[in-house]
RNA sequence: GGGGGCGUAGCUCAAUUGGUUAGAGCGCUGCCCUGUCACGGCAGAGGUUGCGGGUUCGAGUCCCGUCGCUCCCGCCA
């Protein structure tokens, strides 16, 4: 009994044909002298007959009897329904089949939760979901996700291809690389107590790829990071991971906004407008408090130092005077801001140090705030015009450092914003994509704790050619040729032009990272060894590809579109993953277990 | 590692703030029903209130611990 047909594919021009369907049991509407069987595929779903005038009094007691989702294929004639019973709802709701046989493929017991309403579906608790996750993927919204995934990695290689790159495999068992992300390691079996690692990313092969000679290199490269998870963050994820030889920044920006436009217009059919938006990492942080700025909405930062240089309220004329910064938002029509979220705005600033959150309420007519008294006319009029002041405003500032004052803002900024959704005094257009570039990050950032410069992207970064004099004198002001991509406040991806001069590389990590030669050898060694023999300038991005299918679909957790993910502990409620090994595997691979046995289970002798 | 939220029938939730036999809708089982499409009607079964302690005359409710899910901070070169 193979389909003749799919699901959603009966019309009125099939009237009379004899047909057979394969499917779902969706719903069973049982009225006693006749059954009604919605059978569903992926496509969709066709209402069957069974009439006792027609089929045996078996055959009509073993439907009546089937559980929904039982997988079925039923044989009949497509005739019109009669007249006044068609649904307007569904695309096959003008015809039905008169079953004359019916085969049951797969009998379902009692599910262990409903599929076959949205619904109350989309409402099941996601631990259950997840342990049942194939009934999860029967929902209309699961399905349309990964639809939308493969169809963006069928995009993205079939316009790669076009633009000459190469899809090439890197090694999943790789070496440790103790900087950075926490590793997942394997052990080895014939190399006992040595380990293997599991990628964060294909950097370092990437790029010894483009001394190979590649030159335009691309992968949807599975990465694997064993750091604590979020919405948006998974123990293993996807990166659309690109390198090319001979380029500088402007080839990656419009390589990306290409194949971006493209995803865009195959998956959802939204035209992405290019070049994209670029603001400097100093612009963004100005402007928007955060190094990847949500345009869709303004309450900007608004600077006042220079007018509160010399102000009669000390925690501001006091913290300008000591070269830190004087800045402000107006988050529009929060006036009504309550005690709590007061509270809450107030800690977050805390926790970048400062001691507490100037505010000032704006509500009948008056300026309600313990600090304004201190304020002159001439300060009060400066704030009235940068920030637009109306009725019902609240101003909230910060005084600090530069990048903290920014940063509170930022964090401040976007926690307003949540607000002022919730109370639908700001509306997001749930269509509207700003994309953005993010650039001249500085290449190394000064760890407070550990007395020592690091690198903000990786150490692969090249600097700003201009810049390279000052790695060792001047770190701080050494600009790196990285760039981020934004889109509505979410890192979508980044890169950099990379060193490929082995004396540039050595000068970063030994001079500026302070890395001892002889870990430098034993870490990277092959990559400097590697550059000496003819290494290509060279550059690349990658681009977090589960967030990227997560904004096409519109979902808020990256798990709505991975088929199988992990919980917020890294475990897989369906298969029961990790679990305990039988003893025979530990000794193969040379280990000893410091955990006790489960009760009932033999420790290892 | 730290903080917040959740955990009651197969599912989604309730239980008058510590008080009788823990309820409802959906699902499930049985019966009825010939044009439904969220079919309808009648009846019924179904509970270690995540788990373990404690307080109390009495705990779903309070306390301690623990497990799981989730959100956030740290972390994620």
């Amino acid at each position: 009994m193979k389909r003749t047909h799919h699901c959603n594919e009966i019309r009125a021009d099939h009237i009379g044909q004899e047909v057979t369907l394969n499917g779902w049991v969706h719903s069973r509407r049982d009225l006693g002298g006749v059954l009604f069987i919605d059978v569903r595929d992926r496509e969709g779903r066709t209402q069957t007959v069974f009439d006792p005038s027609d089929v045996d009094q078996a055959l009509f007691d073993r439907a009546a009897s089937l559980h929904s989702e039982s997988v079925i294929a039923v044989r009949g004639k497509v005739r019109q329904r009669p007249e006044g019973t068609d649904n307007d709802k569904i695309p096959t709701g003008h015809v039905e089949i008169l079953v004359a046989e019916m085969e049951v493929l797969n009998a379902a017991d009692v599910l262990p939760f409903q599929v076959d309403d949205p619904e109350v579906a989309a409402k099941v608790h996601e631990e259950l979901r997840l342990k049942h996750r194939y009934l999860d993927l029967r929902r209309p919204e699961l399905a349309r996700n990964l639809r939308i995934r493969s169809k963006a990695a069928t995009t993205t290689r079939f316009f790669l291809d076009a633009e000459g790159f190469s899809e090439i495999e890197t090694p999943l068992l790789f070496k440790s690389t103790p900087e950075g992300a926490r590793e997942f390691l394997v052990p080895s079996r014939v190399h006992p107590g040595e380990f293997y690692a599991l990628p964060q990313s294909p950097q370092q092969f990437k790029q010894i790829l483009m001394v190979g000679g590649v030159e335009r290199y691309f992968q949807l490269a599975r990465c694997f990071r064993d750091e604590d998870l979020r919405a948006d963050r998974q123990p293993e994820f996807t990166q659309i991971d690109i390198e090319m030889s001979f380029i500088d920044r402007e080839d990656i920006y419009a390589l990306i906004e290409g194949l971006l436009k493209e995803i865009w217009k195959k998956t959802i059919d939204h035209e992405v407008t290019t070049p994209f938006l670029r603001l400097t990492f100093e612009e963004a942080l100005n402007r928007f408090g955060i190094d990847k700025p949500d345009t869709r909405f303004a309450m900007e930062l608004v600077d006042f130092t220079e007018d509160f240089k010399s102000s009669a309220f000390k925690v501001f004329s006091g913290m300008v005077a000591k070269g830190g910064v004087v800045k402000a938002i107006n988050a529009k029509a929060y006036a009504d801001v309550t005690q709590g979220q007061m509270e809450t705005m107030t800690e977050l600033a805390k926790s970048f140090g400062a001691k507490g959150l100037a505010y000032i309420k704006v509500e009948g007519g008056e300026w309600k705030s313990p600090i304004v008294k201190f304020f002159s006319d001439a300060e009060k009029a400066s704030l009235q015009e940068k920030l637009g002041i109306e009725e019902g405003d609240l101003i909230l500032f910060a005084a600090d450092e530069w990048l903290n004052a920014c940063e509170i803002l930022g964090k401040i900024r976007l926690y307003c914003a949540e607000i002022l959704q919730a109370q639908g005094k700001l509306t997001l257009d749930p269509h509207r994509f700003d994309f953005l570039w993010v650039t001249d990050f500085p290449l190394l950032s000064f760890d407070q704790e550990m007395n020592r410069w690091y690198s903000s992207h990786h150490p692969f970064t090249a600097p700003v050619a201009e810049d390279i004099p000052f790695l060792t004198e001047d770190p701080k002001r050494v600009r790196g040729q990285h760039y981020d991509i934004v889109v509505n406040g979410v890192e979508l991806g980044g890169g950099s032009i990379r060193i490929h001069q082995p004396d540039v590389q050595k000068t970063v990590f030994e001079q500026v990272l302070q890395l001892p030669e002889e870990v430098v050898q034993e870490r990277f060694g092959y990559m400097l060894e590697a550059f000496r023999y003819g290494a290509p300038p060279h550059g690349g991005i990658a681009l977090g590809f589960d967030r990227m299918i997560a904004l096409l679909c519109g979902c808020q957790s990256i798990r709505d579109v991975i088929a199988f993910p992990k919980t917020a502990k890294a475990a897989d409620l369906l298969s029961e993953s990790p679990a305990r090994v039988e003893a025979k595997q530990l000794r193969d691979l040379h280990l000893h277990l410091k955990v006790a046995a489960p009760k009932g289970e033999k420790s290892e002798p």
